[in-house]
DNA sequence: GTCTATATTGAGATAGAC
DNA sequence: GTCTATCTCAATATAGAC
């Protein structure tokens, strides 16, 4: 079992979460194969001993980044449950949330996003798909919610998932690659409100909709 | 400059074509940096000096591929301006059509994806911009026109855009991501037809439209 | 154009002192 | 926990014969 080292706040930062932030910005912006454990322990400003102590290998550090980032988003989708309000409302600010996350955490999610969707850069097998499947299965969750309800449209749910998750990763994909013209939170809603004036069902029957 | 070697119809490949599918093969599945040109030589059944001799070293074997699905996005791109119909049948069309071409040469597009929205993985600098925002372009032309033809909604041609890609990028992110459930073309086409009766003016007003 | 053989550098990882 | 020094192997690349 690796160890647990937790930083007490307001120290400065030990060794080893130098380690996790110099592994994160080199990663990040090198890859997992093009980043070298020499670099990263001279960007920590520790020697290489204190990597392998720590982290047992390169595969360890990475590994240990993936984790920590994991267990965040993680929490974000449990909390969905206790949400309160409208599908659309719960849609909303669920899909806000996430995307402050991403951006609060966006080293480590180019990282992720280029290996789940990429080549593996032979970084080791990390499960993102246990993470993605949950993700998609909260917002497809979300959508029957509002059909059942009579909030969005009826049709398919999956393609009406698939929509809103273009969404979302069209906003993340600026930020990854043209944060300058970024679309922010509420480019990000405004894009999702044209979305839902089609998949909505409000504004197509002149009369009628919520009962 | 680099010879041009262009292979005769139906000739067995040669070298230099063995060694582009290697690596295209090698770098779609490791990565840029995480593939060796050990491994490239091996699988394309040769050995080292013939590919410094055709390319000169590693980056340039990695640039040569990027550039010929380059040519091809681009001549697809070019090609809309010859285009007729209404500007929805025109978006159709391009994106079903750049659809199958992503899926032809999804290798290398994986790798490309990987390395504009991630890490540079100690690949070469190849300009992905300059495709990229003509693409963004060509479809923004088609929103606008849409726009101006009144068979689009009056809203930000720009978020338009953006809902739009949202939709492409997402079939070929499952694609690469989960080809076992793979939307295809119809699928595509079926989340396009989401989003345009959303963005489109049609069963808006109940009279009106087109003149 | 293609080979064998080799030069050279830098990678991941560790031994063992403190 | 952290260091210096070092091991070992594999990486890119080339020389030079055929």
């Amino acid at each position: 079992m690796d160890q647990i080292v937790l930083q007490k706040r307001g120290s400065p930062p030990g060794s080893r979460q130098r380690l996790l932030g110099a592994a994160a910005e080199l990663f990040n912006s090198k890859g997992y194969a093009a980043t070298t454990v020499r670099e990263i322990v001279k960007a920590a400003g520790v020697t290489k001993p204190v990597l392998y102590y720590y982290f047992h290998n390169k595969e360890g550090i990475f590994l240990e980044l993936m984790r920590e980032t994991y267990v965040k988003f993680n929490g974000l989708v449990d909390s969905v449950r206790l949400e309160k309000g409208s599908a659309r409302e719960k849609l909303g600010r669920f899909i806000d949330q996430s995307f402050c996350l991403f951006l609060e955490e966006i080293k480590t999610v180019r990282l992720m996003y280029s290996i789940y969707y990429g080549p593996h850069q032979g970084a080791p097998f990390f499960d993102f798909d246990i993470y993605h499947r949950k993700y998609q299965e909260t917002l497809r969750g979300l959508v029957i919610e509002g059909i059942r309800r009579k909030e969005f449209r009826d049709e398919s749910p999956e393609d009406m998932t698939w929509v809103i998750i273009g969404a979302i990763n069209v906003a993340i994909e600026i930020e990854l690659g043209h944060p300058e013209v970024s679309l922010g939170r509420e480019g990000l809603d405004r894009v999702l409100n044209l979305i839902f004036q089609g998949i909505g069902n409000e504004g197509k029957k002149p009369a009628g909709g919520k009962k």
